[in-house]
DNA sequence: TGGACCCAAGGCCAT
DNA sequence: TGATGGCCTTGGGTCCAG
């Protein structure tokens, strides 16, 4: 029978000694389903040594294969390396777990140089071989498995072939957020004593459960929570932190009361998958932390800033409970009912955070070919080379080892130093997706370079300026074919959307393809330059960073002779003054450089100081821009950011020095006069590396280790929120975190001083305002009490 | 002995 | 666990005038 399915998560299994892929799935029908392929065989390749004959060596491996072994072939086989013919030997398995195994067998080989590819796992190279990507829908000829009924999802074996069906619709997908509360008076979280008091859950559709402990007990929390997964049998499962607190604490604390954790959709337990995730077999397991990096908006990513950034819950209604709080809400019955209310308002945040989030993770999850539940956890870099792998098996070319050392850094983008003050009428140009397209213009790629000893006719070959680096025109590279296929695929999709209303799902869904696939044409670059790559060659990297250093100084002495002021550049874009004729300007520069300039924006009026990749200015709809000043900085306390924007915004639109002063030592007044709240003082800085590891001594590590001592548990990858207190020392000995900070006890001279003067004087200096203008100065306080 | 000056570490942002 | 360029703060050191 013919089954059509749209793949929701894909694993892989051993079972009589044959590999399997296992694919679950939502059918057309509304059904869930698992497709098993049993006849796809896991293999490597082995590289001889140059002068051995390839057929021999083949043979003498055949002979090491004895008469049950799970080898099932070994061919020698045409392939590409970097570009270059090889003859290498592929060997076949049966079972993918004897492929190691089998590796330092044929290690001891005489003629054996190299192993490839041994490190891809099954499911992955199935995905990559047969061009299948997850989240799309998928037609198969298969079998039904009988004897599987009752378990919420029906089983079949692949018997024929799986191909891509043209569909852009989303099944109806059961979303299910969770969020659990412990109980635990010490604050230091042991799954061995503190139980679980309340797991709140919420669903796409509005169902909002929470299953709470009756006198402290809470196994029946655990089994009734897992009751209702069973019950609702979601497709996606969503938390916030849920790789890193909320799942590991519910398994350890499972194993502790012996309830089996059933939440997976064959009924087996969730286990800890590559990239560190939690992975729920047949179901996709997402943890929103990991997409919150996307929201750049958000400093401080906690569930409640992004729910209320995303505009997910109505903010007046909100609880808020500091977690070493929550013993005390339960313990007391008339608190008990508004820490209830918290939970309950957390798995609603979740569920409403997926809702606006999930378009994005299904778009990269099909664009990059990875499981939905690994894309987002997944670094860049990952997500580029799992897209590459598809590509490099369609034309032959082996997938390299990671080099084992090399490297180094290269020059980048050039930056243009500003014309520091204020312009009036100025436009932005921009190349588009710069770098992609020069990858294209030059054929720069790893299997199209040209080694420095080869000998070559110049009108072969493309030459990077500054650095040499050679490119063959011809034929088109890996990563010329890859990038023209995601710019393509970017524009149908854009030209599908010219039909659809917008705010409509099959619209939302486009756009967020579309924007997936810009986000992944932009990163190959990245990719190419990462010392983690396969395909890394660090001559890739420099050569297309100084093809665009060129391109953009060939554009500002394109502009000088227009007769056009160049204000500024940065790597791709350039500002020059706005006069008529700088559409004519911008048709030039593309058709004399071949690559695309577009107008970006224009600046009623932007303001430079001497510093580069630092402006502010007065888009056309009024609107205030600012780039890299400390307004748009998490770690500037709100009280110096908002002088700032005050400054900045007063300067741009009134010009009004006199009053932009004022408003800083207002601000100043009101911060002597104890009129300004805690948070507006907070610092927030994160976190890299434990405390301990640090060689310095910083004020958000002092803050830090502050915390632990007060029982707080900061780890590498937290925010610590801190401000300076009164007192002896340096500032690191007086940064104090947040949670034990005192009001009455902040340092103000430090503030007005380091923070609010500093982010002030930084727009002011250009006018001329001095330090001493600006009043509590300690210098000048220090003079007139002299 | 205190201030000027320099540098490394660290964090965040622009592209 | 994509890249480089760049700004700025902090702490710690040296040098030197007084």
């Amino acid at each position: 029978m013919r089954l059509e399915f749209w793949i929701l998560d894909v694993g892989q299994t051993v079972e009589d000694g044959v590999s399997k892929v296992l694919i679950w799935g939502v059918d057309s029908r509304d059904g869930r389903v698992l497709v098993v392929d049993d006849t796809f065989q896991p293999y490597f390749y082995i590289v001889p040594e140059e002068d051995v004959n390839v057929g021999v060596l083949a043979e003498s491996l055949k002979g090491l294969s004895i008469s049950d072994s799970p080898i099932l072939g070994v061919d020698v086989v045409k392939r590409k390396l970097f570009g270059k013919d090889r003859d290498v030997v592929r060997v076949v398995f049966r079972d993918f777990d004897y492929v190691l195994k089998y590796v330092k067998v044929f290690k001891k080989v005489d003629g054996v140089e190299d192993f490839l590819e041994v490190d891809i796992r099954h499911y992955v190279r199935y995905l990559a071989d047969k061009r299948i990507r997850p989240c799309g829908w998928y037609s198969a000829e298969v079998q039904e498995v009988e004897g599987l009924k009752n378990r919420g999802y029906s089983v079949y074996r692949l018997v024929g072939d799986l191909k891509p069906v043209e569909l852009m619709d989303l099944p109806g997908l059961r979303v299910l957020a969770f969020d659990i509360e412990i109980y635990s008076p010490s604050g230091a979280l042991n799954p061995e004593k503190d139980p679980v008091i309340i797991i709140s859950a919420a669903t796409n559709g509005g169902v909002e459960k929470q299953f709470v402990a009756k006198n402290g007990e809470d196994r029946d929390v655990l089994k009734e929570f897992l009751g209702y997964v069973t019950e609702f049998n979601p497709d996606v499962i969503v938390g916030y932190d849920s790789n890193f607190f909320d799942f590991p604490f519910l398994i350890d604390r499972a194993k502790k009361l012996r309830v089996k954790f059933t939440v997976c959709r064959d009924g087996s337990e969730p286990h800890l998958s590559v990239y560190g995730h939690v992975s729920v077999a047949g179901r996709a397991h997402l943890d929103l932390y990991d997409m919150a990096e996307m929201v750049v908006e958000v400093k401080v990513k906690t569930l409640k800033n992004i729910a209320d950034y995303l505009r997910v819950m109505a903010k007046n209604s909100r609880v808020l409970i500091d977690h070493a709080q929550i013993p005390k809400y339960w313990d007391d019955k008339g608190l008990r009912k508004q820490l209830l209310l918290y939970a309950a308002q957390d798995a609603k945040s979740t569920i409403g955070i997926s809702e606006k989030l999930l378009p994005t993770a299904i778009s990269m999850a099909q664009v990059s070919g990875m499981p939905l539940d690994q894309v987002m956890r997944a670094g860049v870099g990952f997500r580029v080379e799992n897209m590459l792998l598809t590509e490099g098996h369609a034309i032959g070319e082996l997938i390299p080892n990671k080099p084992a050392f090399g490297g180094g850094t290269y020059a980048g983008g050039y930056v243009l130093q500003p014309v520091s003050g204020v312009h009036d009428n100025i436009a932005v140009f921009d190349f588009a997706s710069m770098y992609p397209n020069l990858m294209i213009k030059y054929n720069i790629s790893p299997d199209t370079y040209v080694q420095p000893n080869e000998k070559v006719s110049e009108d072969e070959v493309n030459i990077a300026p500054e650095v040499g680096h050679k490119f063959w025109k011809e034929p088109p590279g890996f990563y010329k074919r890859v990038i023209e296929e995601l710019i393509a695929e970017r524009r149908k999709i854009q030209k599908g959307m010219e039909k659809l209303k917008p705010q409509t799902l099959p619209y939302i869904m486009m756009n967020e393809r579309q924007k997936a696939f810009k986000i992944m044409t932009n990163a190959v670059y990245g990719y190419c330059g990462w010392l983690g790559a396969k395909w890394y060659l660090k001559p890739v990297a420099e050569a297309t960073s100084a093809w665009g250093r060129e391109i953009i100084k060939e554009t500002i002495e394109m502009t000088k002779k227009h007769g056009l002021k160049v204000i500024y550049a940065d790597t791709d874009s350039v500002f020059v003054t706005n006069v008529e004729g700088v559409d004519k300007f911008s048709r030039e520069v593309t058709q004399k450089l071949g690559l695309e300039i577009k107008p970006d924006k224009v600046y009623k009026r932007v303001f430079f100081t001497e510093a580069k990749k630092k402006y502010a200015g007065l888009l056309e709809d009024g609107a205030l821009d600012v780039v890299g000043f400390e307004i748009v900085r998490g770690d500037w306390p709100e009280i110096a950011r908002e002088v700032q924007e005050n400054v900045l915004n007063i300067i741009l639109r009134e010009k009004d020095l006199e009053k932009a002063t004022k408003f800083v030592n207002e601000t100043i007044q009101r911060l002597r006069e104890g009129k300004v709240s805690l948070d507006e003082l907070v610092i927030w800085e994160t976190l890299t590396k434990p405390p301990e590891k640090y060689k310095i001594k910083a004020p958000h590590v002092s803050a830090a280790k502050k915390l632990m001592a007060a029982g707080g548990r900061p780890e590498a990858g937290s925010k610590i929120g801190y401000v300076i207190g009164k007192g002896e020392g340096s500032i690191s000995d007086r940064a104090v975190p947040y949670s034990l900070a005192d009001i009455s006890n902040i340092d103000i001279d430090y503030y007005i001083e380091r923070q609010i003067a500093s982010a002030a004087l930084r727009v002011l200096e250009y006018f001329g305002v001095k330090e001493s203008q600006l009043s509590g100065k300690k210098s000048t306080r220090q003079a007139k009490l002299k």
